[in-house]
DNA sequence: AATGAATGAGGATTCATTCAT
DNA sequence: AATGAATGAATCCTCATTCAT
């Protein structure tokens, strides 16, 4: 059902994202539907948490990775993210045209809570030195940049290169805010 | 017409953004609205291009005076923006939410690159001894980066502390970026 | 429009009373019918307001013809409304069965005021002695009685003559009642 | 599973009374309640049923105790039926407003019937000399009646003063009416 | 140029009842 | 005897757009 779910956002996008068509696509009657999620923005948080979960096993596994100096798992996220980011281009666009409906759920915080935390463990190895209210600040920032603007991004088609390229931008600016942080 | 339109969106929400109640809130039929916009798109597109054209207007008085440095410049920049983007919170979001809608028409890109160029003139007399194609990514980069982010802090209410710290770190974030792209 | 309802109402019931049924006999599409009522209850209240303005006004006709003693009236008034109840049975049955849906309009208790009204005027003239509270209580059970056990009473099919024994029965009980408080 | 019922009723109302919230506030699957009930409408039947034959029992009490004589009866057993009819208010009006679903139940004219009955042979007892035609008709009205207005009455709050004088005014109309049917 | 009634497809959600397990 | 997932018709309501006046 969450995969007829994702078929329907992919191939007709946010506005034709209707429960009728994903229980059709599901095989299942709109009823069954209503059996396992209490409205349409359920299935579509659902969705989304899906890939927030996804995402931040991706973005832990990458940071917590010491063989590599903090620069370069910064960079190394960076373009795992963006890659990721082009490769669902669709269903990443469709969820984030749909996040009116599901952005109320106090839940969504909550996920949200859980990236930015990853991004502090890995800040404060980095940076040991900082406060932790400026860590919590720029873990945000950084945390928000990647997500809002990979998003931005990935709205329009994009070759292997200009993704890397891309990536290497943000990581550079990325890297050279870590830098300033650390003097 | 068109504060009505604004009206509208931040009474009501993007949601509820119909052109019955946009004529209404005109005073005119939606016959008239039909005579001055195509369809409904066009009237968020309208919407959308008068505050990239303020906001754009906002960004080339703020860098072009060279009686700042670049990096003060660009700090006096982001608080700004954000300061901005916070005070009309409602409508950004709204219009935020109701970019399926107008994502495609052809004069959102064109509208978009103008305020790119802004920033590449600016990075262009930052930086010049930096090639024209790494000026361009990072222009977009930031551009993307201030919007985007912005838009998303702007989402919830926020105090005026809250902005002045937020603005802080981006600002030291894309100073940084700066200092890096000048080696 | 109204008179499709009035007909849907009494050709199917309160339960398959449906907008679309209603536009579809009234040869109207469902939208036009939203531009005219802002939802279902508002037809059916609109329907039963148009009964209780004609109640009332037949009511009122009989109340105050002077020629007749108040018992005279009063028999009258039973006889005319258990007649004109019954006329109309399927209709006053089907908007009973509806009253959850129109029960709590603020304009609902205005209109059966005016109803109680007419009969304390009459109560006024009838018993010129009587304090307002009493008769203000006298005048709502009587109104309460005759709407209440009238719309119970049509619930099925009745004869001329059960009509008019059963009016007489309720008339003689109201004259009771007058004569008891007159003393 | 019939408390269950009733808390579904007081709690939610008709309009929200489903079998999958009676069950699950039963604790029994749908699946159960179907073995026991055939349908929905059976189970209001029950619950009514269950309210007449209570009333009816409070009736018979009344009615039938030779202590006093019928006008004290008559009046206590108003004040009763009043005051019942007030406590469990929602009950009654929701049940009222279900009644479309088993009104039409073989059984549900028997058990009025019933009730009916016990005013019947309070009459009797209380004007011998009534021809029995006059006796059933007015033990209908005087049933009707109280039911009803009692009905209608109870759909709002009342206080207990409230209650005691509607209950004294409709206790006068009845004693009133037996005199004169006496005379 | 202005009006605003009319359209009707489309969407979210509910719920009584069944039946395989 | 009990379960509870599955059904899918049915319902209310919205809204962009048109077009006769």
């Amino acid at each position: 059902m969450l995969a007829a779910a994702v078929q329907v956002l992919r191939a007709e996008g946010a506005a034709r994202f209707t429960t009728a068509r994903v229980a059709e696509r599901a095989g299942v009657s709109v009823g069954s539907l209503y059996q396992y999620f209490p409205n349409k923005a359920a299935i579509l948080f659902r969705l989304q948490s899906d890939e927030w979960l996804q995402t931040s096993a991706l973005l832990r596994d990458i940071l917590k990775d010491r063989n590599h100096s903090a620069d370069e798992r910064l960079r190394t996220l960076v373009h795992a993210f963006l890659r990721s980011e082009c490769d669902e281009a669709e269903i990443r666009t469709a969820l984030a045209d749909a996040a009116p409906l599901y952005r109320n759920a106090p839940e969504a915080d909550a996920a949200r809570e859980a990236g930015s935390l990853i991004i502090v463990t890995f800040l404060r190895e980095a940076l040991p030195t900082l406060d932790q209210a400026t860590v919590e600040l720029a873990a945000d920032l950084i945390e928000t940049t990647l997500s809002q603007v990979g998003s931005r991004f990935s709205e329009r088609p994009r070759t292997e290169q200009e993704i890397g390229a891309y990536a290497d931008a943000m990581a550079d600016m990325f890297c050279a805010y870590l830098a300033r942080l650390s003097r």
